[in-house]
RNA sequence: GCGUCCGUAGCUCAGUUGGAUAGAGCAUCAGCCUUCGAAGCUGAGGGCCGCAGGUUCGAGUCCUGCCGGACGCACCA
């Protein structure tokens, strides 16, 4: 970990430039920190000279050369140069530098851990089909993205928002009874007996073309859907047992990625238990919300949209909203808003939201209660809310009311979160909308390729024929089911084993595909920065090659198995070596032949708190995975060019295995960053 | 119309709060398995960083305009 010696460093120009300029912390100077391109250059460098020449008039070089006499000693450096161009470079005392990361000599503290919680909510699957790749970018970044802010040691508190109440329920549940003609003992007879999720998948797709066949069915879906929201029979309970299914079929498929929750929110509970007629007050009492009483929302609720919403104007513009009262020049709409209540009387999605919001924020004063759904991946009670009171309350851990919140949506929600945010400012909440985060991200569409192998190819002279990638649609049942992804590029991956490790027990052999299956997806979900659209490629998803999950895990076994060989053929151990090393001349290291290969493995290595910072700061996992794939090619490189099993010289050896021991380290927390776990072998 | 995002090598993409010679993977070509596992390594070719201005000691990165593309702006969720 190398960022208690930036801060070090940091400090300590600091001090050079309060002492010597008399640039105290007020003076607007930013010390940055940065990694020069060669380990000839330095270990790290900072820029501040440039900063400074101006101000000082005085040449970068000679303000960097004052300071870098200035400073003095500071623990763990070995010098500061100058460099001609006048960047101010540190080199480190690197052995001291390895041995204090690898634990051998007392290192820096570490910095104090957070207290405050983080809600992330992601998944979100409308409990009526199949997960496909698009839920599966959802997921595998909402999954990391709750293991990077626990890796900074945040409590963290995973959500999984269950819509049951909605449209996309109610049309199975049509399906089921006008299509299919089943009751509810006969669509748990075909739950039991068949995979259901891929069952609904085609169910829907099936109701979304008899709509289209005739407007007027139209009216079977909304009865449907009231007959939900008023718990009536049998409609209700059949679309509760489906809902309670297909989560289920969810979780196992998530499951199958090392992607787990905390608590299932179902919307249904959300109504059942008041929390909108509570937010509802809220709303109403701080003004939030007003009756409009004219014009084409008259007799509806609504939020006034903040101008920046609508136009961006840079400034606050202050006052601007003024809602009701003049109303606007007839029917010119000048004045924006959105319904959060329907004239007749039912409340909009949006509305939902902000009570579920208010909730986890801490703010609405009122509670779920609390059922145990199932079991994590870890062998905790996976809870769900309820509205029933006498179900298992007691030993579930407190829910909701966090400092922060991430929703994790993709980009097309983005207004809708935006409007999140202002409600929460309407109700005198800014800080708390401060820290609620929309993590957004683009949508997964399938390369034509692939639409193709699905026998979806659309039509040469289309537009679509046209665009770079085949959207994917849910209603037409076009897309890629998660599972039948996670199939291939297990049984591709089962192949491959299969041929390297022919003595391997099927288990084994299973365990080991399972696991470099869900590294290939869950790398190519997190590779690309989260603004892109993905045009999902199967076989490019499928390839284990060059930038891959596959490859940082190859890396990791590789380093692994030159430590089982250093026991098998030596009987040494890691901790063995390490011992060895107090007293062993770190010229390998130190790069006495000019070569500083091994040692810019050791400093790359370091570099995951930094870059966890940067993946938290700027929420783009790409720069986690690019870095592990730096990683794992550093580590490649001097696994060709230098051996440790057969290099004679013990100081060598010795001091390349305690490289590669803090590389497999590093590199293995990476991969559990992503949620990927490391094979015996492969 | 308004707003957000994207445009970097043949293709797919990185490029850290502006910094040192713009980097990977795939594809192509040439090499490397008697030496810790070749899911690997070494090397080569391939770039008006969409275009034009501006700010700066310094711009792929920031600002303005334009061009091209995606998405959003419902009494749908």
């Amino acid at each position: 970990m190398i960022l208690p010696l930036h801060d070090r460093v940091r400090d300590r120009v600091r001090a050079v430039l309060a002492d010597r300029y008399a640039l105290g912390d007020d003076a607007g100077v930013s010390i940055v920190i940065e990694y020069p391109p060669t380990r000839t250059l330095g270990d790290l460098g900072t820029p501040v000279a440039f900063d400074l020449a101006r101000r000082l008039r005085k040449a970068p070089r000679a303000i960097a050369q004052e300071i870098a006499g200035a400073l003095g000693a500071i623990e763990g450096v070995a010098r500061v140069e100058a460099a001609p161009n006048g960047y101010l470079n540190v080199f480190l005392d690197r052995r001291t530098f390895l041995l204090s990361r690898l634990g051998v000599v007392p290192g820096l503290p570490a910095a104090p851990a957070h207290t405050e919680k983080a809600i992330v909510e992601h998944t979100a699957i409308n409990p009526n089909k199949a997960a496909h790749i698009g839920h599966v970018r959802n997921s595998c970044l909402g999954d990391t993205l709750g293991r990077v802010l626990r890796f900074r040691g945040m409590p963290v508190e995973i959500q999984n928002y269950i819509d049951d109440t909605g449209v996309q329920v109610a049309d199975v549940v049509v399906g089921v009874r006008h299509l299919e003609g089943l009751d509810l003992d006969g669509i748990r007879r075909i739950a039991d007996t068949t995979r259901f999720d891929y069952y609904c998948w085609d169910l829907y797709a099936r109701v979304t073309e008899w709509y289209a066949g005739d407007k007027a069915r139209l009216q079977v879906r909304a009865d449907t859907l009231h007959d939900i929201e008023h718990g009536t029979d049998p409609v209700a309970a059949i679309a509760g047992f489906i809902a309670d299914r297909i989560v289920r079929c969810h979780l196992v498929t998530m499951g199958r990625l090392n992607i787990d929750y905390d608590l299932l929110t179902w919307e249904g509970d959300i109504l059942r238990l008041q929390f909108w007629a509570r937010a509802f007050e809220v709303l109403k009492e701080t003004g939030a919300v007003f009756l409009q009483t004219e014009g084409r929302l008259a007799g509806c609720w609504v939020m006034p949209i903040e101008d920046d919403l609508a136009a961006a104007g840079a400034e606050a513009a202050p006052a601007a909203p003024a809602p009701a009262d003049a109303g606007p020049a007839g029917d010119e709409d000048e004045q924006r808003e959105k319904v959060i209540v329907r004239s007749n009387g039912t409340v909009t999605y949006v509305g939902k939201d902000m009570a579920y919001q208010l909730w986890k924020s801490g703010l609405l004063g009122r509670d779920f209660h609390y059922r145990p759904f199932g079991t994590t991946l870890d062998g905790r009670v996976l809870w769900a809310t309820t509205t029933d009171t006498t179900a298992a309350e007691a030993g579930h851990p407190p829910f909701g009311a966090a400092a922060a919140t991430y929703n994790v949506i993709d980009v097309r929600q983005a207004y809708l979160q935006k409007l999140l945010k202002q409600a929460l400012i309407a109700v005198g909440h800014p800080k708390e909308a401060e820290r609620l985060t929309h993590f957004s991200y683009e949508m997964v569409a399938l390369s034509h390729a692939t639409a193709r192998e699905l026998g979806y190819a659309p039509p040469a002279d289309s537009d679509e024929a046209r665009k770079p990638f085949v959207e994917v649609s849910g209603r037409k049942g076009l897309g890629v089911k998660a599972d039948d992804l996670l199939d291939r590029i297990i049984e591709k991956a089962q192949a491959e084993v299969t041929r390297r490790n022919a003595a391997l027990s099927p288990e084994d052999r299973d365990r080991t595909a399972r696991a470099i299956g869900v590294a290939a997806v869950r790398y190519f979900m997190i590779k690309y920065s989260r603004t892109k659209v993905i045009a999902f490629d199967i076989d490019e998803a499928l390839s284990f090659e060059g930038e891959s999950g596959p490859y940082l895990q190859y890396a990791v076994v590789r380093a692994n198995n030159i430590f089982q060989k250093l026991q098998e053929r030596e009987g040494l151990t890691e901790a063995d070596i390490l011992r060895s090393l107090l007293d062993t001349p770190a010229a390998a290291l130190d790069g006495d032949d000019g070569d500083h290969d091994l040692w810019a493995l050791v400093l790359e290595a370091s570099r995951l708190d930094d870059v966890v910072e940067q993946v938290v700061r700027t929420l783009e996992f790409s720069v986690l995975a690019k870095y592990g794939f730096g990683l794992a090619q550093m580590f490649n490189g001097l696994y060709h060019k230098s051996p440790i099993l057969n290099e004679e010289r013990q100081d060598l050896r010795r001091w390349r295995a305690a490289a590669v021991g803090y590389f497999r380290l590093q590199l293995a927390r990476v991969l559990e960053l992503m949620g990927v776990h490391v094979p015996a072998r492969m």
